[in-house]
DNA sequence: CAATAAATCAAGCGATTACTTGAGTATATG
DNA sequence: CATATACTCAAGTAATCGCTTGATTTATTG
């Protein structure tokens, strides 16, 4: 039946979409792209693959439309189609993390015991950052820093933090946020501030995330 | 580096959960298993694929955390293992048809020309409920609507919408409902509806995206 | 306990995937 | 215009995927 034949094509049409981001190498790109765009090379760096094996994951990933391209010089830069598909790379992570087991396992190996990391919801962070009781630290790389942060946050790389540090008071409480849930700069932070004796805690969740839940975030011009 | 080897794993993980939507017939299964559980056969009858292969496809969605089972006599009852599994699902499929142009394409050459068919928002159609100016029809198989439907909706399959059609007043406005957005049978119930010279629409997505916005249902008990 | 129904398992196949290597193509620069 | 940089393309290979077929397991029923 023709029918049939039109429904086969349509849903595997949907599972394109599925399985462009159903590789993990793949993956790692659009996590890194949700930070904001890249070019081939600076990618390949990020993902620690070839130039050649990255070009073609990006160019499955355009097939998909997860991606878009632009040429800038010699260079070619990507960057994700749009919103939504960091969202779904979020919401794909949440499932994988309170679905399998194994992501749980996975994540400590990757990121070490983080048990005594205490974690702040955006919700709670927001209400913190409008009454003023609290410093907000963006611990990411400065280019990501630049092209977005939190409002009100304050760059603070991993290899200044410790000078850093010495300059805060030791009353007010610390939050740090990085790039999201699974990346290892807040959780170092944290550490390094909490030796320190600093008070601090992490976001549970990272930049993208809270932009995308429309809380107030500086853009670069 | 063991660093490298610990993200990747975490990353593949990840993947996993967006492979197993990787495929056109599990993208089926899972799109029919969010209007509720379903057998192996019936699921094998459904997407008209071999009992075997469904099966197989079964056990790769399980082994991604996405449906569960359990043994119900002779029978293995397959269910989505939570909502957040059906709003990935619908998110993946909202991405698909923004971002791949083909999607239309397809959805056109499936369900046919749509233009003629006019669409109502779930919230615009829950406002016309609470007013109580609409008439809601439910016109998926009878087993979908007893195990759930929109709060006021009244049972109307396709076979006997022409019977029912006749008993309609004339004046009210008719809504049809169904699986989703790329359900057929809302379509279909627009049509007859309308060359019966009743004034019909149907909801631009469908029951499971109904309930999961919190819209009034009623649940079988 | 035999017969039946429903599902899973195992083996096999052609097609696809993920990577490598090496060549080819744009674009900028001295 | 030659050279360098950044990227893409093409070909090859081992591994995986999607399906089929036929045997096997699990639970119910006469």
């Amino acid at each position: 039946m023709a029918e049939r034949a039109a429904k086969d094509a349509l849903f595997t049409a949907f599972a394109t979409v599925a399985k462009a981001l159903g590789n993990g190498r793949r993956a790692e790109i659009v996590d890194v792209l949700a930070q904001g765009e890249r070019s081939v090379d600076e990618l390949a760096g990020e993902i620690e693959q070839s130039v050649a094996n990255t070009s073609q994951h990006l160019q499955a990933l355009a097939r998909a439309g997860l991606v878009r391209s632009r040429r800038d010089g010699t260079r070619v830069v990507y960057r994700v189609a749009s919103d939504e598909v960091a969202a779904l790379w979020e919401m794909l992570r949440s499932v994988a993390s309170t679905h399998l087991a194994e992501v749980e396992v996975l994540a400590a190996a990757y990121l070490g015991d983080r048990g005594d990391i205490e974690r702040v919801s955006a919700g709670e962070l927001h209400a913190r950052l409008v009454d003023g009781t609290v410093t907000v630290l963006d611990v990411r790389p400065r280019r990501e820093y630049a092209s977005g942060h939190i409002r009100g946050a304050t760059h603070a790389p991993l290899d200044e933090l410790p000078r850093l540090a010495d300059e805060m008071t030791r009353g007010s409480e610390v939050v740090a946020y990085c790039r999201g849930p699974y990346c290892v700069y807040a959780d170092d932070a944290v550490r390094l501030l909490r030796a320190r004796g600093v008070a601090a805690r992490r976001l549970d969740t990272g930049f993208p995330e809270w932009r995308r839940a429309g809380l107030p975030v500086a853009l670069a011009g």
